[in-house]
RNA sequence: GUCCCCAUCGUCUAGUGGCCUAGGACGGCGGCCUCUCACGCCGCUAACAGGGGUUCAAACCCCCUUGGGGACGCCA
């Protein structure tokens, strides 16, 4: 049995997208977990619209994801040499043919079709005159006459198409350069690629590849048209939609492993699993799971999603992400231990680490830069309880380990005393050391911040 | 316009002729837990697009309609 091979071939003319990364995706697992080889072509032939710094940024998001790549980058920009070699090949073979008509006439001819309720075409008017090259003369493909293509799809089952659907479409520009349709064949081709699974959007494109294929005597791939991703309404995901990169979701702190795990749930299913490790994924997954129809783009179910990795994630790792997080947009460097102390009490209630970071924000300043929040304060640190608020700091100060156990069994002692109710103490304690209403544990969240901070803070507040 | 593809709860989906008075998950709603916010737990809500067939039996098979998407480039 031949190795596996499959691709994903970005093209560079913007930045990697959520469909694309879940088509990637599928590639990628379906190579790896058949001991085959997944390769990345960067389709750049058109120069006017690709940039070298897409294709890094494709690149970054796709190592992002570990959605790594056993051959390339090859670009097809470098290869026109030998797309030419099989264009000139088609033309030795009578495959193909010189064509004179100006984009203008050819317009011309498509309107008539149209006008006639017809498909838009090429009438193959040079098919016939044995023109050779000549400055504005592209290379057309010699579609049959007759017959019909057909191709199993691996994911739709088999589709039908009628070669008189097609047209003698160009495969080289009046410039020389060998169109998408012909650069592609030449490229799976010579890099044995067996499987081609890529967007839904390319399924029309498929029989006339196939046609190239079979003048070209390579042998044919399968291939499977995975469908779209749609937006909340139902169309196609664009800007307005919002996030469509993957690495804006990087920078609204969501986690690579949750994306992995969402995408690959969208328009695939192993019985009622619904999350998965990459490690799952590579032992589960399985074209048979792809389904056939578009699916919606859910952020709730992306949050649920990111949540549980939150909440299952390594420590060390998510403090050194939310780390990043802190630095990039607040003014603060926080040690990573002390953010490794933060992770756990967020684990729980963060969504995404950008939101981890707004939560936690009050660990970072100081007693002095703290924002207070009037309204809470005037709730809450009312005179009666800043007696009791100053006499809980002294205790605090006077413990011997200052850790949630002792701080609880202090406060315990203390309502005990005073045969006051903790619900009566939990909310100014809580807007004494946090400034807000909302917090993780109190007793928790005072023995990460540690004594001399938890105690700057009750001073401070006293004082308000 | 022509051709191609698709069609189960609001969303992601299970389901491949009887196990379905349609299952799971997200969301929503209600409750429990509780020092706040979350987490967690329990319960509820909600779907086979419509119409014809085939069959003893249809969410599953066939046809039509409707709806959605895609493609018809010297873009990819």
């Amino acid at each position: 049995m031949t190795q596996i091979v499959t691709r994903f071939p970005p093209s560079p003319t913007g930045y990697l997208h959520i469909g694309g990364a879940r088509t990637a995706l599928f590639n990628y697992l379906y190579a790896r977990q058949n001991g085959g080889k997944f390769i990345l072509r960067i389709e750049d032939t058109d120069q006017a619209r690709s940039t070298q710094e897409m294709t890094d940024a494709i690149i970054d998001a796709m190592h992002w994801l570990g959605l790594d790549f056993d051959e390339g980058p090859f670009f097809q920009s470098e290869r026109g040499d030998i797309y030419n070699s099989y264009v000139d090949k088609l033309l030795e073979t009578g495959g193909a043919y010189y064509c004179s008509c100006t984009p203008e006439e050819v317009e011309e001819m498509r309107e008539m079709a149209r006008a006639n309720g017809l498909k838009p075409k090429y009438n193959g008017k040079c098919r016939e005159m044995g023109l050779g090259p000549g400055p504005g003369r592209v290379v057309r493909f010699k579609t049959p006459l007759t017959g019909k293509v057909v191709f199993d799809d691996i994911i739709k089952g088999p589709i039908a198409w009628d070669v008189q659907e097609m047209d003698d479409f160009v495969i080289r520009r009046a410039d020389g350069s060998a169109i998408y349709q012909m650069a592609v064949v030449v490229d799976d081709a010579e890099m044995g690629v067996t499987h081609v699974i890529r967007g839904d959007d390319h399924q029309n494109n498929t029989p006339k590849q196939i046609l190239i294929y079979q003048a070209l005597g390579f042998p044919l791939p399968k291939f499977g048209h995975v469908p779209m991703i749609l937006g909340p309404d139902k169309k196609k995901m664009s800007k307005r939609h919002g996030a469509t990169s993957v690495m804006m979701y990087k920078d609204m702190g969501y986690l690579p492993e949750a994306m992995l795990s969402y995408l690959v749930r969208l328009g695939w299913s192993h019985g009622d699993d619904e999350l998965f490790t990459r490690d799952e994924l590579l032992e589960k997954f399985s074209l048979e799971g792809l389904g056939k129809s578009a699916s919606v783009f859910d952020m709730d179910k992306l949050n649920w999603t990111n949540s549980h990795f939150i909440k299952t994630g390594d420590v060390p790792r998510l403090a050194g992400l939310l780390g990043e997080i802190v630095r990039s947009t607040t003014q603060f460097d926080p040690a990573p231990e002390y953010l490794e102390a933060i992770v756990p009490l967020y684990q729980p209630r963060a969504k995404t680490l950008k939101e981890m970071a707004e939560q936690a924000a009050f660990f970072l300043h100081d007693a002095e830069t703290l924002p207070y929040d009037g309204a809470a304060v005037a709730k809450f640190l009312t005179p009666e309880i800043r007696e009791h608020l100053a006499v809980m700091a002294s205790r605090m100060e006077a413990l011997p380990a200052f850790d949630h156990k002792s701080l609880e069994d202090m406060a315990a002692a203390y309502l005990e005393e005073t045969g006051l109710k903790f619900k009566a103490l939990a909310q100014p304690i809580r807007v004494a050391i946090t400034g807000t209403t909302m917090s993780p544990g109190l007793f928790e969240t005072m023995e990460v911040l540690g004594r001399e901070r938890t105690l700057a803070r009750f001073r401070k507040a006293l004082t308000l």
